[in-house]
DNA sequence: ATCACTTTATGATATATATCATACCATTCT
DNA sequence: AGAATGGTATGATATATATCATAAAGTGAT
């Protein structure tokens, strides 16, 4: 926990602070909390109180819902999502859990102070406005398009969406396990470990432990596409 | 379409409009275009130039998108709820199309009087992220209770949907096809109706054409409940 | 009233996915 | 070092769902 007050190098003021005037920042700077989170560490926790509204600054985290002793994935943010998601202006508590899934760092600001924030700054809550819903919107599109698919479009999908959205490579190191990928896309782990090793004997991937290459990325795409 | 000024009688007002000076309100009034939709009838197109704000005042409406020749419906929505949804803020075309499945009245604000009201009025701001939010929150969830479901769970949510949420009423009139029903939870027509007569035969329900009538409520939120 | 078309309905079969079983490997705990 | 645990891996089998085929009933147009 840090409150150093160098909200000039964070994200969170070029990405949606554009219209948070001067004096406005400074009193926001202060008042935020910076957290450092471990890989695996929970960050917010389904059915606790929403106190503050918290914001990714690096690292990445999936965010969850528990049901009989199982975790449904809803989304694996990374940093300029929010994370305190949608509940958090509708609910008094959080409706899911946030976990890093990477070393990460969350930016917390009171909730009061933002609510005071969308009051007072019309430009601000606009802002804010369309971001939650470009997030939110994100967010169903994804959940429709794996729903689209059948098993080996569903891993392709997320293949693809950790090489090009996460990580910007074809080589990458999954920071999930197999089995959090099947919470994601709604299957079971063996049969996630099993296209994946199908990919690999197709020559469309190289598998070592968590380390995956794309080699053929446009068969992937194909396969991703036609469902 | 219509422009006479009854805001008084308008669920916008009471609903989320609770905070907008009565000045604000004649104002948006004057503006407000009530349009008339018959069943069937195409409210919002997936693709074209989001100009309004559209809420729904009164009927039943699916959003929806069309890919490779069929259609994926996102949610059924009944008054109360907007149905410009989400990508209202944060994109100038719509991703969705919303048809009217009963017949049906929108009211329509132009996007920029509404964007200008967020900017001036901090309580209308809040509200319209909260209730955003809240819309957002339950397609997502909605879409992710389904997800967790096999055939018949599925069948089973969206019967209850139906008689709790939009009917309030054990026995009601479907307003969509079986083959929409498919489109709503990701299976096949054949299998919807194949389920809905296995839930005939063990007297689940009762079918008569579109009309159907709950009869063992507990029996069918046991088989939503466990998958 | 007839025709074309869609919706509802049901059965047979094919296919996709889940489940169960087993094994190997890496990591952590003792 | 050995034991316990969780992740990865693969095969055999069971089950759920899709696909294909067919038909009856409803709907709209002419």
């Amino acid at each position: 926990m840090a409150n150093t007050c160098n909200c000039d190098l964070c994200e969170l003021r070029t990405l949606f602070f554009n219209n948070v005037s001067k004096p406005e920042l400074e009193s926001l700077c202060t008042l935020k909390i910076e957290r450092q989170f471990s890989r695996g560490e929970l960050i917010m926790e389904e059915g606790t109180e929403i106190l503050e509204f918290n914001y990714l600054k690096s690292g990445l985290v999936k965010l969850y819902r528990s049901l009989n002793n199982s975790e449904q994935i809803i989304t694996i943010a990374r940093p300029f999502d929010f994370i305190s998601l949608l509940s958090v202006f509708s609910n008094t508590r959080y409706k899911y859990s946030v976990r890093a899934i990477e070393d990460s760092v969350v930016c917390s600001i009171n909730m009061a102070e933002v609510k005071n924030l969308v009051r007072t700054n019309g430009t601000f809550a606009l802002e804010l406005l369309e971001k939650m819903n470009k997030i939110a919107d994100n967010i169903i599109i994804e959940s429709l398009n794996i729903r689209n698919k059948h098993l080996r479009g569903r891993i392709s999908h997320v293949l693809l969406y950790f090489a090009g959205y996460i990580y910007h490579n074809l080589e990458f190191e999954l920071p999930v396990s197999r089995k959090e990928i099947a919470e994601y896309i709604g299957m079971t782990t063996e049969n996630v470990i099993r296209t994946l090793s199908e990919f690999r004997k197709d020559k469309i991937i190289k598998i070592n432990g968590k380390i995956i290459e794309i080699i053929d990325k446009e068969k992937l795409e194909q396969i991703s596409q036609l469902g």
